[in-house]
Parts: structure tokens; C-alpha cells; sequence
DNA sequence: AGTTTACTTTTCAAAGC
DNA sequence: GCTTTAAAAAGTAAACT
């Protein structure tokens, strides 16, 4: 009766030990992203399903830990690109991916896609650009998607080719090189999505 | 554009058999001429064939998975030369051994392009995937037929998992019924 | 800048780790 | 779970010319 009463306090202390390592690492990638408070304590609150769902068996804590805080950016509106929540990881993008869809399902987060326009405040703020800019880009995002072009297209990738086009047509031209470092997508995917754009618009 | 069904093409078949006799791998991939044998990498044997165009995994048991072929003709095909290259290493090879198809790989097109976003909320959340960020495909999976459905923005889709060409057919006449029905196949 | 190659997703069997 | 095999869809990416 004793051992049995020791090894209830072993594997209660054991789960204590892995849920404050999880959320030790959910605040420290946190912190690295930048994100708000508010995110981490959603974060902390999807892990926590997650955990009383038993949805981390035959998964690693870091993975669901951080897969809960991808999903806390996206539920609070402020998303981090897979590319960005994986450079502060300890495990790689595809399993966080994987990851993120599972607890996604499981926990019936219902969230949608990402929009680009959440990664406009972001993305602009870094470039330095004006709220003209930021509007604009906006706009562009709007019209074109509402015509059908962004099935199937990254939200990042989107968000970085109307940040160029805008920023062109304000007259704070910033290169594709520096709107591809802060949405960490190539210039080939912003000329792709770029050409896409303007002749949506109509602006020859 | 036309009915959807009649862009259907099958893409991939998937088979798997047996010869009804145990082998061994290694000299079978000293004589069968194009083997690739790695068993510390894969327990199965890799013998691939030209025309028609598949590859056979062949293992020590005998049993063999057949992939690749563009249709369920074709594999049977490509593994009755497979039974003959076997039996010119004067390995005995039962006379007809059964071949089941265990999954058939399809593509077709819908002739029109789709918002997937919309689709995405239309079918509701919690019975699609899509992550545009990871893969451009919208994820559908259908109770009946028991099949998974990828959708794309400019209106082709694939559907795998099926068993016979069939489901394919069933499938897409669902899949387009629900979104007619949800009034996002027009516009 | 254009081309090629390659990886993302889904499905399925096989034997073994 | 992983390993290997094939195939399509479309987007993204990297290595070359």
C-alpha cells in the first residue's frame, strides 16, 4: 500500500515536473517572439486541454507546448509564421505543423485560416512604413483576395507582395530583399504574388 | 467546362500479392538484374519495370506491394512480369495469386476555380484541413466513399484511399453536389 | 530572371526497428 | 512512430545557368 501510495506521488509529481517545464518553455519562446501576455496565458490554456484530453501521448511536450502557443497567436489574432515560432523551438517546423493540426481538431479550435491582413501592423511597424502604407496594403489585400487569388496561397507570402506593391505606390519604396527578411519569404514569392496583384488591380 | 467526371484519371494504383513462398532477398538481388536491396535501410526488395511503368517491393515472405501503375490493368500487368522474372531465378511462384488493391490515387478537375476559404467555412472547420501556409490543398474526407479529397484553387482536386475506380466517380459527384448545394461552385 | 530539382499534403501495403 | 515505393495537385524554395 505504501509503494502503490509512493508512486502516486512520483507520477503526480512527474506531471507537475513535465506541465511547469511546458510552460517554462511556452514563456520563454514567448518572450523571444514577443508576444504579448495575454498569449502566453492562452497558450498555457490550450496546453492544458490539451494535457487533460491525453493528447500529448506519443508526442513530446516541446512539440505540443509549442504547438499550443502557435495556436494562441492565431486565436488572439497576432499569428507568428510556423517559419518564426520554429527558429525559437526546440522541435522542427513540420512537427509543430503536424502538431498544431492535431490539437486543432482535437480540441475543436475552429480557427480559421490566417488572414494576411493580421500580419500587416506587424510587418510594417519593422519596415519603419507609414499608416498610408499600411492601409493600403490592406486594401490590396482585400480586393484581391475577395476576387478569388489567395486560395492556396501563403498568408506570409501574401502579406510581404502587397506590402511591396503598397509601399511602391505611397511613394516609401522598400526593396523586396528587406519585405522578404521581415515576412522570412523569398523575393521570388513576393514578385510572384506582386504580378498577381497589380493585375488584379489594374495598375499597369 | 465539362462533367467533372469525365476529367477523372487515375493517377496511381496501389496492389499488394504474394507468391506463397519465402525468399531470399539477397540472392534474388544478386540475380534479378536492376534490384536495389538495401536492408538495412528497408526490409523490402525494390525491382521497378518499364512498360508498363511501376514499381515492386518484394519481401522476404514472399509478399509484394505493387505501386505506381496507372491502372488496376496495368498491375496486373507489371506484376505478371515480376511472377516471370521470379520463376527464370526458378522460384516457384503460385499459378494466379490473388492481387487486392488497396488504394487508387485519382485526379479530376471541377473546371472552375475555388475560394477555399469560403469553402473552408461552407464545409465547416472542424471537417476539412487547410493550412495554406503548410500546403496549398484544402483536406476533405468523406464517410461514403471512405476516401480523402484534396481540393485546390483553380478547381482540380485529388482523391485517394479509394479501393476501386468507382469511388473516385462517387466522390466527386458529392463533392460537387455540396458545394452547388452551398452555393460556392458558382461565380 | 528563368529552369530544374525537390520538398510540403493525402493514401496504402509490405517487415522491422 | 519511422524507414521505402508511386502518383497527382499548387506553392514555396534553393541551386544553377
Amino acid at each position: 500500500r505504501l509503494r502503490k501510495w509512493q508512486e502516486r506521488i512520483r507520477t503526480k509529481d512527474a506531471g507537475e515536473r513535465n506541465l511547469q517545464f511546458a510552460l517554462s518553455e511556452i514563456d520563454r519562446m514567448s518572450s523571444a517572439l514577443g508576444v504579448p501576455r495575454s498569449v502566453r496565458e492562452v497558450a498555457s490554456v490550450i496546453y492544458r486541454r490539451a494535457l487533460d484530453d491525453d493528447l500529448i501521448r506519443g508526442r513530446s511536450i516541446e512539440g505540443v507546448a509549442t504547438a499550443a502557443l502557435y495556436a494562441a497567436c492565431r486565436q488572439e489574432g497576432i499569428p507568428r509564421s510556423l517559419d518564426e515560432v520554429a527558429e525559437v523551438a526546440r522541435v522542427e517546423q513540420k512537427e509543430i505543423g503536424r502538431t498544431y493540426r492535431y490539437i486543432a481538431q482535437e480540441l475543436s479550435l475552429g480557427l480559421e485560416p490566417v488572414d494576411p491582413v493580421q500580419y500587416v501592423p506587424r510587418f510594417c511597424s519593422e519596415l519603419g512604413l507609414s499608416e498610408e502604407v499600411e492601409q493600403k496594403t490592406r486594401e490590396i489585400i482585400e480586393v484581391t483576395a475577395e476576387k478569388g487569388m489567395l486560395s492556396g496561397k501563403s498568408p506570409t507570402g501574401y502579406a510581404a507582395a502587397a506590402i511591396y506593391a503598397a509601399s511602391l505606390l505611397c511613394n516609401e519604396k522598400k526593396t523586396q530583399r528587406e519585405v522578404a527578411e521581415v515576412a522570412q519569404v523569398t523575393e521570388v514569392t513576393i514578385r510572384n504574388r506582386y504580378q498577381e496583384q497589380i493585375e488584379a488591380l489594374g495598375i499597369h | 467546362m465539362q462533367d467533372p467526371k469525365e476529367t477523372i484519371n487515375i493517377e496511381n494504383v496501389v496492389a499488394s500479392t504474394g507468391i506463397g513462398q519465402e525468399l531470399d532477398l539477397q540472392s534474388v538481388a544478386m540475380d534479378l538484374e536492376g534490384a536495389d536491396y538495401d536492408p538495412e535501410q528497408f526490409p523490402g526488395l525494390v525491382y521497378r519495370t518499364q512498360e508498363p511503368k511501376s514499381a515492386a517491393l518484394i519481401f522476404r515472405s514472399g509478399k509484394i506491394v505493387c505501386t505506381g501503375a496507372k491502372s488496376t490493368d496495368d498491375v496486373h500487368e507489371s506484376l505478371r512480369i515480376v511472377f516471370d522474372k521470379l520463376r527464370d531465378l526458378e522460384i516457384q511462384v503460385d499459378e494466379d495469386p490473388e492481387i487486392v488493391v488497396q488504394n487508387i490515387v485519382t485526379s479530376a478537375d471541377l473546371g472552375r476555380n475555388l475560394n477555399l476559404n469560403a469553402i473552408a467555412i461552407g464545409l465547416g472547420l472542424e471537417n476539412i484541413e487547410y493550412e495554406p501556409e503548410q500546403f496549398p490543398g484544402l483536406v476533405y474526407r468523406l464517410d461514403d466513399p471512405d476516401v480523402v479529397a484534396l481540393l485546390f484553387g483553380s478547381g482540380k482536386l485529388v482523391i485517394t484511399g479509394g479501393k476501386e475506380p468507382d469511388d473516385a466517380k462517387k466522390a466527386v459527384d458529392k463533392i460537387v453536389s455540396r458545394l452547388e448545394e452551398l452555393g460556392l461552385l458558382d461565380g
